[in-house]
DNA sequence: AGCACGCCGACT
DNA sequence: GTCGGCGTGCTC
């Protein structure tokens, strides 16, 4: 017990622990401030943490304090206020949500540099000073420098130039070094908005000092950057930053040169983003040197010191749910955010969640709409075309084949969309029926044909040698069933031989650059084939596409996941969205042997938002989500028996809780991955507060075993 | 996550 | 005896 005289900071450390330890401040210290970095004694050894409240008392037995790390706050107080809220939403450890939300070198303790950029100038620019004619990299460096005038650490470094050369330039005064910080302009466009996209700038802009979610639910190439674009500009010319959240593999160069255009300074933050830069930049939006930053996921947690407006561009997508560790919704997390912050989310989407819908018809959010596309591109026209009866030839039917082939003569492109990359999706004996499979996963293997004819887990990325006879009969009639792009690819360069033909997926496409040759292939030619996975649906346009084929979009709108169909809805309108110009009205076709599935005639008939009411229909009578309010219990384990008997623990707790169906323990879908058995089961509840109390019963627990590893996954967005 | 603590077998 | 194997549980 501390006596009431002592002052006590609460901080929380990042490791797996849920609340902050309490520590003295010594009586020469100023108090740490909320969101200070602070180094404290934990056991035998130090640790650096974050102070997140200010205790009058505690029942520990307190050390002290040793320093604090930083003169500023890197963690703003509403990231604090951030993390509280998601360790108890995703009924996460408290210190594990820290751990996610802040980057390595912050909480490894690597100290700040509070200056501005660093560059480089000529002493004397005029003449040519005396360099030894042997310190060749010294005369490189002054060369370069010389070039260009006043230029930054960063770029003479990609130019090879070192360090230790430039401060042996300053010691003998040939060049110099200043700090500066840099300017931020703004440059104006040269686009005028139409009488839509004015609306909702009018809109938005009315609200940009209090929260406000807005549902800005334009339809593909209606313009919402420049609506994105505008608001930034107004948000960052008041003196505020602006964060613009995009999925995972969406900051393309072309999407960032749009920005630069408009703002000298954009910061970026994604995966592929190394530790030392998420660091500065997290340092630099911290002390408000960056406006704007565009990044995935993560970027949600970045430390605005004076934040003003967030977007989230694309918030259908998947890809802002993380599926490990901290099972977060970037999205949702971007909407709390914005609230702490009391400014405005935009969430931007052609295709919404069937969650921000209801979030719109409930209230909560604001629906704004662009229907109209700049100039008069129209969009295309659905087809349904049913395959019972027809012959059907590497996964494509006859009509369909046919219906391609009108197109490519009218020297239309032509782009075929199945969600399954290989060639073969089966590889079974003839005989005895036996089929591959992983020997880690309980998935078949798919047949490939690209690089080189392997059989490869799609699951584990485990690759095999395949097998000429059947390893438990010895017959050699071994077969391929299922189709992928691999597999259409032949089957269309068969019957369309002279026809440019291009394959869009990951065994073939692994970099921005692949992807743009790919595309500049197509765009010189009139005539032509896209064959391709969902990678289609993101970032670019294909104009002289007139028709998109849709071959197996039955595994998604019957698929057991609750989510199946509106993924399956989002993919294709957001791909038909992609083709067709003005001059050339294109046409969807998507071939099914249910052409009567619910889903899929309010698709063709009433498009997207038809889709999305007879879904909600669907979901409403199943209590799915928006509706039931859903959490997944996932434990797995090397060995089958501990992971299904700590699942069943953990459910048979919540079958106690008021308020809540519990459905398993049951084996997931896939049983085995990468040698772990993994069994789950399903907690929904009418309400928010049900299942929250449920949870918070079991999030606790830890197993007896540590082979068991377990997680809480609240609102998922995969069953598997 | 570390790391101390503790309870068991191998070896000076 | 005591060194170190790793399974368990605590860190303010």
């Amino acid at each position: 017990m501390q006596d009431a005289s002592q002052r006590i900071a609460k901080v929380i450390l990042p490791r797996r622990v849920w609340e902050g330890y309490d520590y003295l401040v010594p009586a020469d210290m100023p108090m740490p401030r909320i969101g200070e970095r602070v180094l404290v004694p934990l056991r035998s050894q130090n640790a650096v943490g974050v102070v997140i409240d200010h205790p009058t008392q505690s029942d520990f037995n307190l050390k002290p304090i040793n320093r604090v790390v930083d003169e500023v706050p890197l963690i703003s107080e509403d990231l604090v206020k951030l993390g509280l809220w998601m360790s108890s939403y995703y009924h996460h450890p408290l210190g594990s949500v820290f751990e996610t939300m802040l980057p390595k070198k912050l909480t490894e303790g690597r100290p700040i540099n509070l200056e501005g950029e660093k560059r480089w100038e000529l002493v004397d620019p005029n003449s040519k000073p005396k360099i030894r004619p042997n310190a060749h990299r010294q005369q490189d460096a002054w060369q370069a420098i010389h070039e260009r005038g006043f230029v930054n650490n960063s770029e003479l470094q990609g130019l090879g130039i070192e360090r230790a050369t430039l401060a042996a330039l300053e010691k003998n005064q040939i060049v110099r070094s200043r700090v500066v910080v840099p300017k931020l302009t703004i440059s104006p466009s040269d686009l005028v908005p139409t009488d839509e996209q004015q609306a909702c700038i009018n809109a938005i802009r009315g609200h940009l000092d209090e929260f406000r979610a807005f549902l800005l639910d334009g339809i593909t190439g209606s313009g919402k950057t420049e609506v994105y674009l505008r608001l930034i500009e107004e948000v960052i010319s008041r003196g505020k930053q602006a964060l613009m959240l995009v999925p995972e593999i969406a900051i393309t160069p072309q999407m960032m040169n749009r920005f630069k255009e408009r703002f000298s300074s954009v910061g970026v933050f994604h995966s592929m983003v190394s530790g030392a830069s998420r660091f500065e930049t997290w340092v630099k939006v911290a002390t408000g040197k960056i406006p704007l930053v565009i990044g995935t996921r993560s970027a949600v947690f970045l430390p605005f010191k004076n934040l003003g407006l967030i977007v989230v561009d694309e918030e259908h997508d998947a890809s802002y749910k993380q599926f490990e560790s901290l099972r977060y919704s970037a999205r949702d997390t971007a909407v709390y955010r914005a609230n702490y912050s009391k400014v405005p989310c935009i969430l931007g989407s052609a295709t919404p969640s069937l969650e921000s819908i209801v979030n719109v018809r409930n209230g909560r959010y604001h629906l704004l709409r662009l229907s109209h596309r700049p100039g008069t591109a129209e969009l295309p026209t659905f087809h349904i075309q049913d395959m019972r009866n027809t012959r059907v030839e590497g996964g494509i039917c006859e009509p369909l084949l046919t219906r391609i082939g009108e197109h490519l003569s009218r020297e239309g492109q032509v782009l075929v969309l199945l969600n399954r990359r290989g060639y073969s999706t089966k590889y079974f004996c003839k005989h005895c029926g036996w089929t591959a499979f992983c020997d880690d996963c309980d998935v078949a293997l798919t047949w490939h044909q690209e690089p080189r004819n392997t059989l490869s887990c799609h699951h584990c990325g485990r690759r095999y040698l395949p097998v000429r006879t059947c390893p438990d009969c010895g017959n050699e009639d071994i077969l391929m069933t299922g189709v992928g792009t691999q597999q259409v690819e032949e089957q269309l360069s068969k019957h369309f031989p002279d026809v440019p033909h291009v394959r869009i997926d990951r065994d073939n496409i692994k970099t921005n650059r692949q992807m743009n040759q790919a595309f500049n292939q197509l765009q010189v030619t009139t005539e032509g084939l896209l064959i391709g996975t969902q990678m289609l649906a993101k970032g670019h346009h294909f104009p002289n596409v007139t028709l998109v084929a849709v071959l197996a979009a039955d595994n998604g709108f019957l698929a057991t996941d609750f989510k199946g169909a509106e993924r399956t809805a989002q993919l294709i309108v957001q791909v038909a969205g992609r083709a067709g110009r003005a001059e050339k009205r294109g046409e969807v076709w998507i071939q099914t042997y249910n052409p009567e599935n619910e889903d899929l005639q309010s698709l063709v008939v009433n498009g997207y938002a038809g889709f999305a009411s007879t879904e909600l229909e669907i979901r409403k009578e199943g209590q799915f989500p928006p509706f039931g309010q859903l959490a997944v219990i996932r434990a797995e384990s090397s060995e089958e028996s501990l992971a299904e008997t700590f699942c069943e623990e953990v459910l048979d707790v919540l079958r106690g809780c008021q308020d809540v169906a519990v459905l398993g323990p049951a084996s997931a879908p896939i049983t085995r991955v990468a040698k772990q058995y993994r069994f789950q089961g399903i907690v929904i509840a009418e309400n928010r507060k049900s299942l929250h109390q449920a949870l918070s019963m079991v999030e606790r627990k830890s197993p007896t075993s540590r082979k068991v590893r377990w997680s809480i996954d609240v609102d998922p967005v995969e069953m598997s």
